[in-house]
DNA sequence: ACCCAGGTGGCCC
DNA sequence: GGGCCACATGGG
């Protein structure tokens, strides 16, 4: 066993199955509603406590639009004041409508999209403004079934702590991350889940 | 009254 | 490729 398989396991050890939001993205099996829930999430959560982009969700949920198509007939006005406990919610909306737009017109719906290559879903959704590489990644990982490691300032900040790499620019440790474990997205998800959830515990415990 | 949070884009050098 | 700023709300 490596040491990143070790991590897993420690962390899988220390905190169990990931709960909260990652009920839902770690999930075995999606509704398209649901993969639609957290493709939704991936963008709100950008720079943002999930607290927060619960909020927001909520707020969608209340008026049951957890949904692309309904969200696609709405003002992009009107978006963006659903979800602006997110914070910067005008970008945030303008973002998500982009990436709605993007999908109906290109795939229809999320099992066709899913059927697409993940590279060139991962370079297609590059293009679009406002989802950069770990935006694009937790789409591809957590709504689309696709396994490739997400990372992020958890990953980058355990990877330090962990000595598990010296160079820690996003290409370099996902590859890194992704030839050491089983190419698997379920292991992918989880493992992910267990680096943020760890991530934010070290820093509540160093606040409080 | 600060300081921070799963990020991204634009502009500069 | 890296440094700095804007984007904004809610909670400690």
């Amino acid at each position: 066993m490596n040491k990143f398989e070790k991590l897993y396991k420690e962390l899988k050890r220390k905190y169990g199955k990931p709960k909260e939001q990652w009920d839902l993205w770690c999930k075995r099996s999606k509704s398209e509603k649901e993969r639609e829930e957290v493709i939704i999430g991936a963008i709100l959560t950008q720079r943002t406590t999930w607290k927060n982009v619960e909020l927001s969700l909520n707020n969608l949920k209340d008026r049951k639009l957890i949904s692309f198509k309904k969200i696609l007939k709405l003002r992009l006005n009107d978006l963006a004041n659903l979800i602006k406990s997110s914070g910067f919610y005008r970008m945030k909306a303008e973002y998500l409508y982009s990436l709605i737009k993007f999908i109906d017109k290109n795939y229809g719906n999320l099992k066709k999209m899913k059927k697409q290559k993940k590279d060139k879903l991962r370079e297609e959704l590059l293009r679009l403004k406002g989802i950069g590489e770990e935006t694009a990644d937790s789409i591809l990982l957590y709504a689309l079934d696709k396994s490739v490691f997400v990372i992020d300032e958890y990953t980058k900040r355990l990877a330090k702590k962990k000595k598990l790499s010296k160079n820690f620019s996003y290409n370099y440790l996902q590859k890194l991350f992704e030839e050491n474990l089983k190419k698997d997205f379920r292991l992918y998800q989880d493992f992910h889940a267990l680096i943020v959830i760890d991530g934010k515990n070290r820093v509540s415990y160093r606040v409080s």
